[in-house]
RNA sequence: GCGAGGGUAGCCAAGCGGUCAACGGCGGCGGACUCAAGAUCCGCUCGUGUAGACGUUCGUGGGUUCGAUUCCCUCCCCUCGCACCA
């Protein structure tokens, strides 16, 4: 029978629903075996792709492994749809948008029918979660107990939230303040990124408004680097735009018209007092708040009024704009005379520098637009030129010396401690606004305004410290991460933690707010352990009380709730969370929030155990993207390849926290391979039964299976799917090969031997191919090899002198194949003959006195009889040098107790018949006494040989009749464990 | 720029101080099987070589070492994150 994924998994899957196997509950089993793993819970503002289907597939094959370790393994999902993204699609499958609709219509698979289904968010959602998500994870078989699900809309989620906001408002953690945020005015109402027209990927930024005077008027001048304050040289603004007086916050300020609404929105006390054009203000002077200097406004056509506050300053040493723009003005006299300037005045002004930087002269704007040749305020090429002085000034710029206490630090280090300085001081303000225009859906300019909200106090020191211990207890894997967290730790800020509309939970004393997705998704996995008994509990009683009862104990409540306390076995019994497998991009947001609220809310010991941190996918070399159709549905891919091979695929092509990369070719070849393991597992189950009469090859594959059986364990413990499904596959598969050649497999000692691997392997890869591996387990031996237990390494068959005389097989049979290849031949005789004993005697002296030719060569020269060798025994010493070196002690100590001649005796038969010649071995001596025999017979005279020395005890017996031969006197280059070879 | 990861043969990718010309997969070449194709199996896939070798390779340039793909430094290039988007 041929391998049928869709069959056999269709069968598995309704076994494993029926009997409801992955439904975990607290038994007899200790809480050290008890295992808790955790994955993200989906999004589903859109469907599954191949990319989750991994996501959710790493936690399944450990929870599988730690089952079959023995572990009462728990692997529970939600559903999250907090926040606007599913509000956000909903609107837009409303209004009909054609991108919307082919997502999903073409990505998604969606039926017309179902799309009405679709218009509400909760709708939206559940379509997602039953039709993807849901199916999708069913469909790879996940082990995944299926009665604790929810979403976090629900009302029992949100008392749980409403518990853990109440109780961080309570402990000081939470704060009041203002924030900036993206603000249409049209809607007056923020907005967030889906609901952007225009500008999607504008940042706003953060401008420092320098304070110019002129008598008791303010001219404040929006800038990103307040340090050039000390090099303004003049001011410029739009003739033509309209300008106000207004009282700001009690002075009197002149700004744009445009930049008063801003201004009001970022909480300042605005009056207009009049409007007035721009012009008025030309050739005005003002006052530098810092220098005291007097600077003239010039009009220019480059201000725009509806950025800042539409008066800039400028600053012609540093800004190649602000340059260009000085040289057009002094080149236009004529304009100057008509706003009453006198161009004299102007033709004075020269570039003032304040900092120095490597690369450019005393003035860098001026450098850096003549060597690029540019001589237009208007070409469009400055902004590569100014970008290029900005970042140099930034990072390498040294202030000058009248900066004061600043004066000779570099920019980068300086800004904002300066910008505080002058802040504080007075002499500065700020205003948020955007660097280029954004437009709203709803077709209105958006600006920052700043609103009052409520944060997270992150940067709270004890906190902070206490967040840090939970990283340094942390499993983090890979480890590299640790450091990504502390990182994350020292840099967050004060985060807010809610927004003005979405789905979820309401702040509990304003309810005009709702808790945004990353902040009410930080303890969650506490509530999966009791999410399935919930039911019976009415959500109004589910107040501060009963989860500080559920989380806390008995003391924590005056009255218990009786409810509370049984659900709190459940908690105690799971927690912690042993292992959340999630994402490299959440270490600086989400993962490092879940640290956090942990570290705050529950005692030291139940804060997580580990994190592993995975990688994303690609398809075809290309990243994935659902609004452009670049992606392969789970669905899809398990209808054509089978959910085993899309597991196996998944898991086997990197580790978890890489990246890897869906390619159909090769998903078809796992495919192929999944498919020809199933064909060979099947001839082992219908063969007859064999029996336990083993030869040394077959003691030789059971020693490798050890060796697997324990990698393979090693790599599961520490996340390396990738690593532990290669051994336990395509690493024994290679062994299975070289047995397939070396052993005779009709012997029922083979059959036996094959039997018992087929067995362990399938227990080894149950986690990552279920499907196949149970079924097969089961047609094997009667149980499905989740039914019973990992495999241990069995010490009976633990055997490295086997493991390593078989490597002496694998090197002559190498060996004697480079020879053929070289000399294009087919002999018909191979000769090996095995080094004479002192040379094993010269190889213990390496190993005894230690890889130094020098030192082994002294202890050597002590014999005479070896000395008399000479130069033999130099280069002899050389290469063994050399190989002790190349070696491990313990393989050299595993080397010392080979009898090499057997070895290759009892493989001589495999080698005749792979080389289909005849194959003879003899010991050096043997051989070599034999050559000496027939050569004192012919010439009645000892040679020099005659001299050589007889370490009797090697002298082996001759196998064949005709004894031993040695005819080009090959035998003297054998070494131990590297035989002479003749061809012939 | 800051933080993290990475650059290995035609491609993907393992190795992370010696058994490394470098696992494995894909692709390519040759052979077996077959009427044929596919699947499967076997061998080859840096260069030279009539004896198991030698030569040149693991982003660049240096260094440490008896020995470096593996350790240290320089530089170049790529990917990800850098916040109020989930």
């Amino acid at each position: 029978m041929s391998y049928d994924p869709q069959e056999l998994e269709a069968e598995w899957r309704s076994r494993w629903a029926e009997s409801g196997r992955y439904e975990a509950d607290p038994d007899g089993r200790d809480l050290d075996d008890s295992t808790f793993v955790t994955v993200p819970y989906p999004y589903p503002s859109g469907g599954m792709h191949i990319g989750h289907a991994r996501t959710y597939t790493v936690p399944d094959v450990y929870a599988r492994y730690r089952r079959q370790q023995g572990d009462n393994v728990l692997f529970p999902i939600g559903w999250h749809v907090t926040g606007t993204p599913i509000i956000g699609a909903v609107e837009r499958l409303k209004k009909g948008e054609e991108d919307q609709l082919s997502v999903l219509r073409d990505t998604y698979n969606v039926s017309e029918d179902t799309l009405a289904d679709l218009e509400t968010p909760m709708g939206y959602a559940r379509h997602f979660i039953e039709e993807h998500y849901k199916r999708g994870m069913q469909q790879l078989g996940l082990s995944i107990d299926w009665r604790r699900e929810f979403t976090t809309n629900d009302e029992r989620y949100s008392k749980f939230i409403t518990w853990q906001y109440e109780t961080l408002k309570e402990r000081g953690l939470l704060e009041k303040g203002l924030h900036p945020v993206k603000y249409c005015t049209e809607q007056e109402n923020p907005v967030t990124t889906h609901d952007l027209l225009e500008g999607e990927d504008v940042e706003y930024q953060e401008y420092t408004l320098v304070k110019f005077e002129s008598g008791e008027t303010v001219f404040p001048m929006a800038t990103l680097r307040p340090e050039t304050v000390r090099g303004v040289t003049n001011a410029y603004i739009d003739p033509e735009g309209e300008y106000v007086e207004a009282t700001v916050d009690g002075e009197r300020w002149v700004v744009s018209l445009e930049a008063v609404e801003k201004l009001e929105l970022q909480d300042h006390e605005i009056a207009v007092e009049r409007e007035v054009a721009g012009e008025e203000y030309v050739g005005e002077s003002v006052t530098n708040p810092i220098t005291g200097d007097e600077v003239l406004v010039l009009p220019a056509s480059f201000v725009d009024p509806d950025s800042g506050t539409g008066v800039v300053m400028s600053v012609p040493a540093h800004s190649p704009d602000d340059y260009l723009a000085l040289e057009e003005a002094k080149a236009d006299a004529q304009r100057l005379r008509e706003y009453g300037i006198d161009p004299a005045n102007v033709e004075a002004i020269e570039p003032v520098p304040i900092l120095s930087v490597d690369d450019y002269g005393e003035i860098p704007a001026r450098d850096a637009v003549e060597s690029h040749g540019i001589d237009s305020a208007d070409d469009p090429d400055p902004k590569a030129v100014t970008q290029e002085v900005y970042n140099r000034e930034f990072h390498q710029g040294v202030l000058s010396e009248e900066y004061g206490e600043f004066a000779g630090e570099v920019v980068e280090d300086v800004r904002e401690e300066l910008k505080a300085h002058f802040q504080t001081q007075g002499e500065f303000a700020a205003m948020y606004d955007f660097p280029e225009p954004v437009i709203s859906r709803a077709g209105g300019k958006v600006v920052v305004a700043e609103q009052e909200t409520w944060f997270l106090r992150y940067n709270d020191e004890e906190w902070q410290a206490k967040t840090l211990e939970a990283v340094e207890n942390l499993e983090a894997i890979p480890e590299t991460t640790r450091e990504q967290y502390t990182h994350t730790v020292d840099w967050l800020e004060e985060w807010p933690c809610i927004r003005n509309y979405g789905l979820g939970t309401r702040l509990p004393w304003d309810d005009e707010f709702v808790i945004e997705p990353l902040s009410d998704s930080t303890i969650y996995m506490a509530y999966y352990t009791i999410a399935h008994r919930l039911e019976d509990v009415p959500p109004e009683a589910m107040d501060r009380a009963f989860f500080d009862t559920l989380f806390y104990g008995p003391e924590a409540a005056d009255d218990p709730d009786e409810r509370a306390l049984e659900l709190r076995e459940e908690w105690e019994y799971w927690y912690p969370v042993d292992f959340r497998c999630s994402a490299n991009d959440l270490i600086s947001n989400h993962l490092t929030f879940f640290l956090y609220h942990h570290a705050e809310l529950f005692e030291k010991s139940e804060w997580p155990q580990g994190i592993t941190s995975m990688g994303m996918g690609l398809l075809e070399g290309e990243k994935m993207s659902s609004s452009k159709g670049h992606v392969v549905l789970p669905d899809e891919a398990i209808d054509e390849y089978g959910a085993d091979t899309v597991r196996f695929f998944l898991l086997n092509s990197s580790e978890p926290w890489q990246d890897f990369d869906w390619r159909a070719e090769e998903v078809g070849s796992t495919r192929d391979q999944l498919s020809r393991f199933w064909n060979r597992a099947l001839e082992v189950i219908d063969a007859p039964d064999g029996e336990r009469d083993l030869e040394t090859i077959d003691r030789w594959l059971l020693a490798k299976l050890q060796e697997t059986v324990r990698s393979v364990t090693d790599a599961m413990d520490r996340f390396e799917t990738r690593t532990a499904s290669q051994q336990a596959f395509y690493g024994f598969e290679e062994y299975l090969k070289w047995y397939r050649r070396r052993a005779d497999l009709e012997r029922p000692g083979a059959r036996w031997t094959l039997r018992t691997v087929l067995e362990t392997r399938l227990r080894l890869l149950a986690p990552f191919v279920p499907f196949l591996a149970n079924e097969l387990h089961e047609r094997l031996t009667g149980e499905s090899a989740e039914d019973v237990p990992w495999p241990e390494p069995v010490p009976e068959f633990e055997d490295s002198t086997i493991v390593v005389q078989e490597r002496l097989v694998e090197d002559v049979l190498e060996d004697v194949r480079d020879i053929v290849d070289v000399t294009d031949t087919d002999p018909e005789t191979v000769r090996l003959y095995v080094a004479a004993d002192w040379k094993r005697d010269v190889l213990e002296t390496v190993i005894d006195v230690g890889p130094n030719q020098g030192q082994v060569m002294g202890e050597v020269m002590q014999n005479d009889q070896l000395r008399e060798k000479g130069d033999a025994v130099n280069s002899l010493v050389g290469d063994l040098v050399s190989f002790v070196r190349e070696h491990d002690d313990d393989t050299l100590e595993t080397l010392a107790s080979v009898d090499e001649q057997s070895v290759y005796e009892e493989a001589a038969s495999f080698f005749a018949r792979e080389f289909d010649a005849d194959v003879e071995v003899y010991g050096e001596s043997a051989a070599r006494r034999a050559a000496e025999e027939t050569s004192s017979a012919e010439r009645s005279s000892a040679d020099s040989r005659a001299a050589e020395p007889r370490d009797g005890g090697d002298d082996e017996e001759p196998r064949e009749d005709a004894g031993p031969v040695d005819p080009d006197g090959k035998a003297s280059q054998a070494e131990p464990f590297r035989p002479a070879i003749h061809l012939e």
